[in-house]
DNA sequence: TACATGTTATATAATGTATATAACATGTAG
DNA sequence: CTACATGTTATATACATTATATAACATGTA
């Protein structure tokens, strides 16, 4: 999986780092117990310093997307974490910012929804159905 | 309009009452053209510093939220901002992440676009009309 | 003239981010 | 057993961001 950082962002390149493997696993770019590289290699790779990987592969850690295992490294959960109510009111409060902000600047719902919908939808695989459980 | 800054988050007080005041716009807590505190009354209002109130409203008016008039202090601008090319990239990628998680965590689809529709709703007033122009 | 407004200029403190170097315990491979 | 790679921990440093404090300025109002 290929990682790109942009050093010129706001966001601090631990938090992009994180965000982009969430999303390598919501593509299915990383699969369930897929193993990451190394905290060093993939800090060489991105041409970063080691303690910035480890503090992204932490808060994943934390967050129960990633397990370590002392003998096969670190790798992606088998279990994805569970939305608990911390999480689910820190995404009430996004969107609620988010959408007021699209909102006031003329986005109209349909353009909201369908954005929301089109970027939820890229992470449905072909086939899967969505009225199973998980 | 009440604002409530959490001084235990991770999120800036200026950031805070920026999110705060745009949603006071949506939600038409603040109308179009109506005048806000002085930076000096809020900051006291809230017990913050001057200048912390100074960048928030520095960031709306460069974004056109907030206009300021020699004879009238700072009101909220009669025309609402554009939506810029930077805005819908930096909407898309935000989208793109928290659908991400979302997915990642087991949130339905139909869960998700529940949300955002939701809160979207909030802000359309009584009898407004989504189908005309702003 | 007195006052309030936003604005600008410094300065300081605390915190967050990123780096550098070193060392440690644990598990693997030779 | 030895050498190596792993995540982890401990310091230290540098820099940027955030928040505060104090002061001053230009402009417009009363």
């Amino acid at each position: 999986m290929i990682i790109k950082i942009d050093f010129e962002s706001e966001i601090p390149i631990y938090e992009q780092l994180k965000r982009q493997i969430i999303q390598g696993i919501a593509k299915g770019d990383l699969a369930k117990g897929e193993e990451l590289p190394s905290v060093r290699q993939l800090a060489e790779d991105i041409g970063i310093n080691l303690h910035t990987v480890n503090k992204s592969y932490n808060l994943l850690k934390d967050e129960g997307y990633l397990v370590v295992d002392r003998r096969k490294g670190t790798r992606v959960s088998d279990t994805m974490p569970e939305p608990n109510e911390k999480y689910i009111d820190n995404l009430k409060e996004e969107i609620g910012y988010i959408s007021a902000d699209a909102y006031c600047k003329g986005i109209r719902k349909e353009e909201f929804l369908s954005i929301c919908e089109k970027y939820f939808d890229n992470f449905i695989a072909n086939g899967e159905d969505e009225s199973n459980g998980r």
